[in-house]
RNA sequence: GGGCGGUUAGCUCAGUUGGUUAGAGCGCAUGCUUGACAUGCAUGAGGCCAGAGGUUCAAGUCCUCUACCGCCCA
């Protein structure tokens, strides 16, 4: 950098380039002192006779750590909440941690098999110890990640779903539910991880393809002696050769002939010697296999529903590690496989495996652990999800509740009807516990008291005498209760009369029943209202190849990382910008380099704006909107654009189409404001023959239009939109922040001159493509001539010095009449035609190539127009058209081909036909 | 098996209720240290909008079917 350079740095007080890293962290810093997040902070600017606005965000994992879906959420949500606190509306985005019971504790138990430790060893109440220390530490990344994404939680209401507050909310749910009838108690078959030792939800459980193995095996059939007969057998085909330890039936297809005479015969079930029926039942499917099935209704869910209808025993052979248990005779203590393994040795020997062949089949796995899951009978509290669901299909078909993108309704629609009751016990110790208390009789008591019940209260025990369950809830029924639970229900808290229901809850789409739904259903019932008006659903980010992220695919891109490099905007603007609700988000390095780019060229034009400010105009003015009827043609066109910006911004973000609005800004600053507006300018300010007042109004209306691009952009790109604010000039009325700053009014667009400056910066993008085209050197100026019809007179002649320094046109002369078809091809003049305007570029030189090119030009233009017109002329031609399609269209279309017509003429004219 | 989404420039993606010439970023080509920015400037090339039917004056956009890819549910 050179020396002048070096000191016009100092005078703008802006480095050459955008260093994120100097001010994320001091604006932050300020944002937090000026108390400016919450909706009731001494910096707030909300109006309070205004609806609030709330987002409750969606609590990370306590011992997480963020990664870009969390950031990509968060900067939505930040977007959202920035807008509406602009909008003045008093805006609540309320910050929480998710105590993910089965997650912690898969990670925690992880640490201490390091340390050669395990739950059991330590015992429930040191684990519980170790737990809260090992999050008391996580959290802190969690909190601090979230601020360098610059997340404008209000943290003074940060919430913690293991904490107090939420504990109470969780009692006091679960005991209405029970009062209610929609919880209760029951022996069920569940899905068990033999990993985790716990029950899972059947969402938890992952359908996982596998290459398998259908066996075949014989069942001999009793004797009348009472034993089996050595030749006489049903083959059965099962995936699942160790749960023979606990059939209890054989079942075939009633219509299948091959065993209607076996039907009702009994069969000897091998090495714990059960004699098990033969039964007939419609679910078999006869091509399966051998068309006979071993029946185990203690471990599989089929099983399970054949073992009810039939009323056979339920035998559980499998203990919670999935070893044989007791029951298991000659296998007992063997885990699964090894179990597996040894019956099928033993089959074989004894004659009795028939066969085995490779089967494809579907698995259901841990979605923590990956452990197969083991359907077990367990005793476990379950809610009666149909009555829930059903009000949460009323909320959303009546618009209570608005889902974004539309197509999920759908989803929802189907997987609330279609809905199960959902065991809401967990076998951890990590979570909430179960408020039931059971007495020797087996009586439960349910109670909201944190201190238990006093008395069993079916027998009237002493609480002596009673046990609390030693299980915690599903961590997803706390967090069904988030919307309402952090506003401090069951307490009539002012916060809860004031942000319930929430205004929207944005989330990735893959939690849409998980949370999603629970929270209706639970909203809904012990609030009496939803819990929020609008579902906006995110896709998810990707990498570079369209795979999901994972750490064991190596493919993560951590926030931080981007954020250090490119900074936090930039991550923001990436992860954003382009994007449509629900649609998945590829993110790689180039979408974060142009949206470093763009934070850098925001800075720049600053830069620049800051540097060029008139030596009469004094630095420490406050910012008044100039002088519209004293600005140059070219100062009402930037400022008109910034105006058609505010509008489609609007537009865009009242339909939630923050992708929308982000590349709408990008394009306006970028190939508006910088491109044309501040060029323009430039002339204007060097200009020394122009009137001091109009270089000031021109300056001064180059601030205000970036004070409104500033502030449009704040939601999406807070950090470095409040830098540059921080030293601009700003109006007697305005806050110390941008972040407290009101969202730009629309309104102010000026048609007349968009039309005509647009028209002019035709002609320059015409003349410069003529230039470039017959390889003039970009530094030389040469002698142009222009045709502008009257009416673009006054803007021409405003416009003259910066057109020409645009153009390289020197000098610029304006013709009276249009002159393109003057010198004919050929002569040494490049002819241009854009629109109604005409350009004449005297280059002086006769080079061949030149003139060939030059032709070449206009001879494609012509095809171009030609093509066009008859486009036009076919589409007019039709009375169809004229009939039916509105009046305005057809007018339009008649311009269309009255404007086409003058251009192919003209061209011909130019080419000499 | 049921449902949803995608298929638009070499790559990654926008495209609001059908309405002038389908856009962007990256990449590519050519040329530029032009007084904010080389994280830049200028100019350009590049698209039968997956395929086939249909509705309409008019279809990337609406309907039907097909193909391929992906996701969800069972």
């Amino acid at each position: 950098m050179t020396r002048q350079a070096e000191r016009r740095d100092e005078a703008a007080g802006l480095a050459r380039a955008y260093h994120p890293g100097e001010v994320e962290g001091r604006i932050y810093q300020r944002w937090l002192e000026a108390d400016a997040f919450a909706p009731d902070g001494s910096g707030s600017t909300a109006d309070d006779a205004r609806p609030p606005f709330v987002v409750i965000q969606p609590p990370p994992n306590v011992t997480g750590s963020l990664h870009l879906g969390h950031a990509q959420r968060s900067a939505v949500e930040d977007l959202m909440v920035r807008h509406a606190r602009m909008q003045g509306r008093p805006s609540l985005f309320l910050p929480g941690l998710d105590h993910a019971s089965i997650a912690a504790q898969y990670v925690l138990d992880r640490i201490l098999a390091q340390e050669g430790e395990t739950r059991q060893t330590l015992g429930r109440e040191r684990y519980l110890e170790r737990m809260w220390r090992f999050v008391t530490e996580t959290r802190e990344v969690m909190l601090t990640q979230q601020r360098r994404v610059g997340a404008s939680l209000d943290w003074g209401r940060l919430r913690f779903t293991m904490d107090e507050i939420s504990a109470r909310a969780v009692r006091e749910a679960f005991s209405r539910l029970y009062r209610e009838g929609l919880a209760y108690r029951a022996e069920a078959l569940v899905n068990w991880c033999p990993g985790c030792r716990t029950s899972l939800s059947d969402l938890e459980v992952v359908p996982t393809p596998e290459n398998g193995t259908l066996w075949t095996l014989r069942y001999h059939f009793l004797g009348d002696d009472g034993r089996p007969r050595p030749d006489d057998w049903v083959s059965v085909a099962t995936t699942r050769p160790e749960t023979i330890l606990g059939d209890t039936a054989v079942a075939v297809h009633p219509d299948d002939p091959r065993y209607h005479a076996a039907v009702g015969r009994r069969v000897l079930i091998p090495f714990v010697e059960r004699p098990v029926p033969v039964i007939a039942d419609p679910v078999v499917d006869p091509a399966y296999g051998t068309g006979a099935v071993k029946i185990t209704p203690a471990h599989d869910h089929d099983d399970y529903a054949t073992g009810r209808r039939h009323g056979l025993a339920m035998i559980t052979v499998l203990d919670d590690e999935g070893r044989v248990n007791a029951g298991g005779g000659p296998f007992a203590g063997l885990d699964r496989y090894a179990a597996r393994h040894e019956i099928l040795a033993r089959l074989d020997a004894q004659g009795d495996l028939e066969g085995a062949a490779p089967h494809d089949m579907v698995i259901g796995r841990c979605q923590r652990s990956n452990d197969v899951v083991e359907p077990r009978l367990k005793t476990q509290w379950f809610l009666r999800t149909k009555p829930l669901a059903e009000e949460a299909l009323a909320a959303t078909r009546a618009g209570r509740t608005r889902i974004l993108p539309a197509r999920f309704e759908k989803v929802w629609e189907h997987w609330l009807t279609e809905i199960r009751d959902w065991n809401v016990s967990r076998q951890l110790w990590w979570g909430h516990r179960i408020p039931a208390w059971y007495c020797p009789d087996g009586h439960a008591t349910v109670t909201a008291d944190p201190a238990g019940p006093s008395a069993c209260e079916a027998c009237g025990r002493p609480a002596t005498e009673l046990e609390q369950d030693p299980d915690i809830f599903d961590t997803w029924f706390s967090s069904g209760l988030w919307p309402f639970s952090t506003l401090g229900w069951p307490e009539q808290t002012p916060d809860l009369a004031r942000f319930y229901p929430g205004s929207v809850m944005e989330t990735a789409y893959d939690i849409i029943f998980f949370w999603v739904a629970r929270m209706m259903m639970l909203g809904i019932h012990l609030m009496g209202d939803v819990p929020f008006r609008t579902v906006y659903l995110s896709g998810l980010v990707r990498d570079p190849y369209g795979q999901k992220m994972s750490k064991t695919k190596g493919n993560v891109v951590d926030p931080l990382g981007a954020i250090d490099e490119m900074g936090a905007d930039a991550l923001r603007f990436a992860l954003i910008n382009g994007t449509a609700p629900g649609n998945d988000l590829r993110l790689g390095r180039e979408k974060l380099e142009n949206a470093r780019n763009f934070a850098n060229k925001l800075w720049n034009a600053a830069r620049f704006v800051l540097g060029a400010r008139p030596a009469s105009v004094d630095g420490d003015a406050a910012l008044v909107a100039p002088d519209v009827d004293r600005l140059a043609p070219a100062d009402r066109w930037t400022r008109s654009r910034a105006a058609a910006a505010v509008e489609a911004v609007d537009a865009a973000m009242a339909e939630f189409a923050f992708g929308e609005a982000c590349r709408i800004l990008y394009d306006a600053v970028w190939s508006e404001y910088c491109d044309w507006g501040l060029e323009f300018a430039k002339v204007r300010l060097a200009d020394g023959a122009a009137d001091e007042a109009d270089r000031a109004a021109t300056w001064w209306n180059l601030v205000d239009v970036l004070d409104t691009y500033l502030r449009l952009l704040h939601p999406v790109m807070p950090f470095v939109t409040e830098a540059i604010w921080e030293r601009l000039p700003r109006r007697p009325s305005d806050p110390p922040l941008l972040i407290q700053a009101r969202w730009p009014a629309a309104g102010g667009r000026h048609a007349a001159a968009e039309a005509e400056v647009g028209a002019l910066i035709e002609l320059v993008r015409g003349i410069r493509n003529a230039r470039a085209e017959a390889k003039v050197d970009p530094a030389t100026w040469l002698p142009t001539e222009v045709y502008v019809p009257d009416r673009f007179g006054p803007a021409f002649d405003g416009l003259r010095p910066a057109l020409g320094r645009l153009a390289r046109a020197r000098p610029l002369e304006r013709l009276a009449a249009p002159g393109a078809a003057r010198g004919g091809a050929g002569d040494a003049a490049l002819a241009v035609l854009a629109g109604e305007l005409e350009a004449e570029i005297r280059h002086g030189g006769r080079d061949p190539a030149a003139l060939a090119a030059e032709r070449a030009r206009l001879e494609r233009d012509l095809a171009d127009a030609e093509r066009l017109l008859a486009a036009a002329r076919e589409r007019l031609a039709n009375p169809a058209f004229a009939a039916k399609a509105p009046p305005p269209v057809v007018a339009a279309a008649r311009a269309r081909e009255a404007e086409l017509a003058d251009q192919v003429a003209r061209l011909a004219g130019r080419l000499g036909r």
